[in-house]
DNA sequence: AATACGTATGAATATATGTTCATACGTTAA
DNA sequence: TTAACGTATGAACATATATTCATACGTATT
């Protein structure tokens, strides 16, 4: 019996929702929308003000923050003509923090 | 005050270990990668096996676990000529479930 | 020594991704 | 209603990423 030989077989992860998870972490794999995130913890921001922070263009900001929506990573409210991005999902902040434990290793 | 006033700023994440971080995330945000970890959850495989079981080729599985050791997620072993891949993180596993967790919503 | 096997790797290619630029939309102030 | 502001978006571009192909390397077998 070879070392690689796995007696029982796990269940296979299926292909779709590898896909769906590789999506979502693909939102923590870029390194201006972890600083755009690591901002909202805990604040609402507006684009405007996240721009500036992070000296990325409105536009650039923005598209980011498309894509942070489409994946749910992120909520947002309109108050006039302003719009306040925040946390939308409990598992940011501990993915985050994982992320941080690993390159302090 | 306008909503978006923050009191007191936390201290910026410097975009030195931003990059650092998302070169890490970057690694569980591909599908491919995932399903090679998930099947290393609690095994040691060899790379024709990955190869066979993730229904890629040998090339590209190598290709993927030269990116998966620098970025320390996996270690090997070897023996004779075949090498075994595991895991070399106790991150991987608790990133995954977060994973689930979140795309289960 | 020759062959077969498992693995790694460079180069080329195809695809995905992030940013910029231009512009449109809605809201507020003049 | 015009102008200014904040935000979103499509298209174009540049860069990054994943796979394939060809091949090299080391180990085991004959």
């Amino acid at each position: 019996m070879s070392r690689c030989d796995q007696g029982t077989k796990l269940e296979t992860l299926d292909m779709e929702k590898a896909i769906e998870l590789a999506e979502f972490f693909k939102m923590v794999g870029d390194s201006n929308r972890i600083r755009l995130l690591y901002l909202l913890i805990d604040k609402e921001i507006c684009v405007k003000h996240l721009s500036e922070q992070l000296n990325m263009s409105q536009s650039a900001v923005s598209h980011q923050l498309r894509l942070l929506r489409q994946q749910r990573l992120v909520k947002y409210i309109k108050d006039g003509k302003n719009i306040y991005y925040s946390l939308d999902d409990e598992h940011v902040k501990a993915i985050l923090s994982i992320g941080f434990e690993h390159i302090s290793h």
